[in-house]
DNA sequence: ATAAATATATCGGTTGTCCGATATATTGTC
DNA sequence: GACAATATATCGGACAACCGATATATTTAT
């Protein structure tokens, strides 16, 4: 074990957090994450993440008068993301303080 | 993709921090996370992840007079774990709110 | 329109987390 | 001390996250 921890796991969570806030393309996310992260993720990393939560119905793409392509998120995916979230919280209840 | 998402990964993380908390044994994890997750973990799985954090040096055995074995964080482990809280803000920053 | 740059998509492979099963050790009870 | 109950340890394997490489599509610049 190199850190506590990898932090893995979570991503789709985060992309769906993102997403959900504002609509966002792959690359968007790529340099958000690279942000927070300290690290981008490649592209064999977000695409299949997006295609994952396009096809459960959580965000659709977007497209404003056919320029780059954007995902926002669903209804369905509104009620994912709260039900996620209220487990996140559930597990770092205690992490309160730390913000 | 059942849900966004399983929240793997933050295992090490959450004992970690709960152990820096107090003192607690492989028993007492597993309980508490069962109280936060709605899920037990297997003793398999508890188990390695404290022998990982105890052979990286950031938690420690400690016996109060011969009784059940607990363990406690080091100073290493503290720093450890500031570290991957940090991170994990960076990560969360905007959870903050969810609180 | 063509070329270059950027964005998206897909696949195979690696890695790490976690579990179930099983074995061993420790504690509590009689 | 003997036995049961509980706690700890270890191992093989399943599964999923993520990456690198590569291919394709789309946008931008000339």
């Amino acid at each position: 074990m190199k850190q506590c921890c990898d932090m893995r796991g979570f991503l789709s969570f985060i992309v769906l957090r993102l997403i959900s806030k504002s609509k966002m393309s792959g690359e968007d996310l790529r340099r958000e994450l690279e942000r927070r992260k300290g690290h981008k993720p490649s592209p064999g990393t977000i695409y299949p993440v997006l295609k994952a939560l396009n096809d459960n119905g959580w965000i659709k793409e977007t497209r404003d008068s056919g320029k780059e392509k954007k995902y926002e998120i669903t209804k369905k995916g509104q009620k994912e993301l709260e039900a996620a979230t209220r487990r996140f919280i559930s597990i770092f209840c205690d992490m309160k303080e730390e913000f």
